[in-house]
DNA sequence: CTACTATAGTTCGTGACACGTACTAAATCA
DNA sequence: TGATTTAGTACGTGTCACGAACTATAGTAG
């Protein structure tokens, strides 16, 4: 299963693998197409989640951390080097002196959002394989698996701060 | 959906990720769980497919490269360092008096087993949200997705070298 | 067979990235 | 008010990936 991205299994047409398998094969799969994608615009996989979180809120340095889950150390060099590119903005807090919240450029934001594009394009052009009953069907089985995931974690997902 | 990794949606039960959306959070979702269970045994993910590709074959450096989708620098520091810690040899090459194969050692060989082993408990659970019917239903269209995929890309399945 | 070209793997320099520690100024708490 | 906690940064360190340069080896062409 860690083997997965080097291609060692489904050997026939038809032939199925184990579902973690599958799985395991299937998300590597899907985050070197992302990554080929945003290297396109000279983009990170952790510089495209920045700009990604960034598209609806804008968080303090201390929330970034968390939202994504590095050390405070680390964002502070993740943005450093986005804010060097001009695609992020720090803005002093208005609520705590000591405090920045982090916004997208209309650089990023445009940057951000065709990457996006070409991934969706890229990922659809996977996923035309499978009639359009079927892309329902993992579509529906993947969001269960996810939302039930995200509550056993107790995700607060629109968090902004 | 490259914000996925932060929970940007999916806010209520019941409701649906678009495709492309669901895939991108389970890919991250699933990256992040083999993450994290590899650092329990020191282990970067990069070193978990070098690991991985190894169970099965002793490639050449070259062939590592080739596998990994690397650079031949690259792998040179990959593999120094899992060889520092003593998780694979370099063995000279009976073909080439400049080449070297790689092998996994007893201990790198057990440690990439009980990681592995780890994460499927991780991923398994993980679908246990699922009835016994969809977790078929989505290992099957998964498969399918997987093998068209390998199909349109000419991957060799089974190389050894 | 010889000269030329290509190649395996390494070294080196460089930048990105992640962590932990230490620090200062600001905020919070007792 | 003094003590404690916290936001963000600087710094050191290791991992990781790339490209250029290099040497010894292999392959090719004449």
């Amino acid at each position: 299963m860690t083997q997965a991205p080097s291609g060692s299994a489904a050997s026939d047409h038809g032939r199925r693998l184990s579902t973690v398998d599958g799985l395991a094969q299937l998300s590597f799969l899907i985050q070197r197409t992302l990554e080929r994608r945003v290297a396109e615009h000279d983009l990170s996989l952790i510089q495209t989640r920045l700009l990604g979180v960034l598209r609806d809120r804008q968080p303090t340095m201390n929330a970034l951390a968390r939202l994504l889950d590095l050390d405070k150390s680390s964002v502070t060099g993740l943005v450093d080097r986005a804010e060097r590119r001009g695609l992020v903005v720090r803005v002093p807090s208005t609520q705590d002196r000591r405090s920045f919240t982090v916004s997208l450029t209309p650089e990023g934001r445009s940057l951000v959002t065709e990457a996006a594009a070409g991934f969706e394009a890229d990922v659809a052009a996977m996923l035309d394989v499978l009639p359009l009953a079927d892309r329902d069907a993992l579509s529906a089985l993947i969001s269960q698996v996810l939302v039930t995931h995200a509550a056993q974690h107790g995700v607060d997902l629109f968090a902004t701060d």
